[in-house]
DNA sequence: AAGTGGTCTAGACCACTAT
DNA sequence: TAGTGGTCTAGACCACTTT
């Protein structure tokens, strides 16, 4: 609010500032976001066109749909063509828990240490060819593996590895494959996708044992599968932690 | 390939169709990341640069822009000012587990019922107290239920709920809260944000045998705290599911 | 200095929706 | 028909990095 000497209370309007280091167009998306989050516009409103805000920011169309897009792409508001730009209600199937969260544990210092506690040659079992797309009795690499946090035990990680000497893996990029490039940040350049699946489960008596835990225990379990650019597995395992370790956590809706 | 006749192989470069329906921004993205696939750019790569793109494909600068936004807003290439736009190896910690996928199970025909169990004033206890902002003693509305798929116990919710004459929270409204807000889609327009959680836990006896588990037994636990539009809590809650109820998945990289 | 991506303009034309 | 968002142009200027 402003009070002009004499004149009428004037309800200033949020101005985009040319020299900000801000863009342009995340200014407004920041004052479209503010005013939805005041309740200026409901959950079902509609937006004031593009061509209003046009004008009234003093800005050109592109720059304004730059900043609706940042919305839409945001989910807080959805653009139909031909009729107008509403204001969403909190979508909780939107949400997605990141695992994001969980890396930071293990890059800032931590104190994340690896002790390794088996790895070996194996035949391939049913399971094991049928993940790593090879045949029953092939050769494969078995890991097993305990990652502590600050001297705690948090992680058993098991993993099955291929083992074909005609591919390039060479055994350090298996360490990025399996253990850096799920919780360190940077990947292998060999890897183009991975699968990850995650559920709750018991641990059973060798987990509870290594991870410290009073049985029984429930823990939670990340799956994950690792391909190639040819799109053959290279790796298939799982970690398991205590719950206690793992806890997800997400918000969704507005600030 | 194409062979012009008598003339040489021609490699043919994948062209922009102006006609299709594809936006020519999305055609160029899908381009660029089949590419990327097949390896013609490998993590590390650098890509072509924009002006390059505009004269290969006579495109206008601010399309090709587009397009290479898109790799950047999917993780696949990353732009650095000054330098160029570089394929990103796999990043892990950029997975995310969507709670979308879990809500097919309940918009979908899939034969879900709810069956409530409990409903009552209560006076707030501490940690109920604590999470709807109110002060112990408090009226508040504890509520339980039971959610079925095909007759086949999947859920257990228990919640808290405030319970203010002088906020505009209705009984319908409460139901769209706790229930459908989470599993059927569309929220409540009262809801301005909710913050989730969510872990593995073992469940007690009373939870084993609502969900018809044999104890000892895992199962997820995902909590939730919605909050109003002045920032104030509405309910508290968590669901508690058996572990092979709730399974989430999820794919990183390419393809 | 040359090359890169980042922002922004001031329009144009189109597809769609409402009246 | 008027208004809406969706796409696209052909530049401009800037900040940054590398040579």
């Amino acid at each position: 609010m402003t009070q002009l000497k004499g004149g009428p209370v004037v309800r200033t309007r949020p101005q985009i500032d040319r020299d900000a280091a801000q863009p342009v167009y995340a200014q407004l998306a920041a004052i479209l976001r503010q005013q939805i989050s005041d309740g200026a516009f409901r959950p079902g409103d509609q937006l004031p066109s593009e061509a209003m805000l046009v004008r009234a920011y003093g800005v050109s169309p592109m720059t304004v749909r730059r900043a609706i897009q940042r919305l839409v792409d945001e989910g807080v508001v959805s653009a139909i063509q031909g009729r107008g730009t509403f204001v969403n209600t909190v979508q909780i199937g939107a949400a997605a828990f990141e695992l994001g969260n969980l890396q930071k544990m293990f890059s800032d210092g931590a104190g994340a240490s690896v002790k390794l506690i088996e790895a070996r040659f194996v035949s391939a079992d049913e399971e094991t060819a049928r993940r790593l797309q090879i045949s029953v009795g092939d050769h494969a690499i078995y890991i097993r593996r305990l990652i502590s946090l600050r001297d705690e035990p948090a992680f058993y990680h098991r993993g099955h590895l291929i083992y074909d000497p005609t591919r390039p893996i060479v055994e350090s990029e298996l360490e990025v494959t399996v253990l850096k490039g799920v919780f360190s940040g940077t990947g292998s350049s060999l890897v183009k996708r991975a699968e990850l699946s995650m559920e709750a489960v018991l641990l059973n008596e060798d987990e509870a044992a290594l991870l410290q835990a009073p049985p029984p225990s429930a823990g939670m379990r990340l799956e994950h599968v690792f391909f190639d650019f040819d799109d053959r597995p290279i790796s298939w395992g799982w970690f398991v932690c205590r719950s206690d370790c793992l806890r997800l956590h997400t918000q969704v809706g507005l600030e």
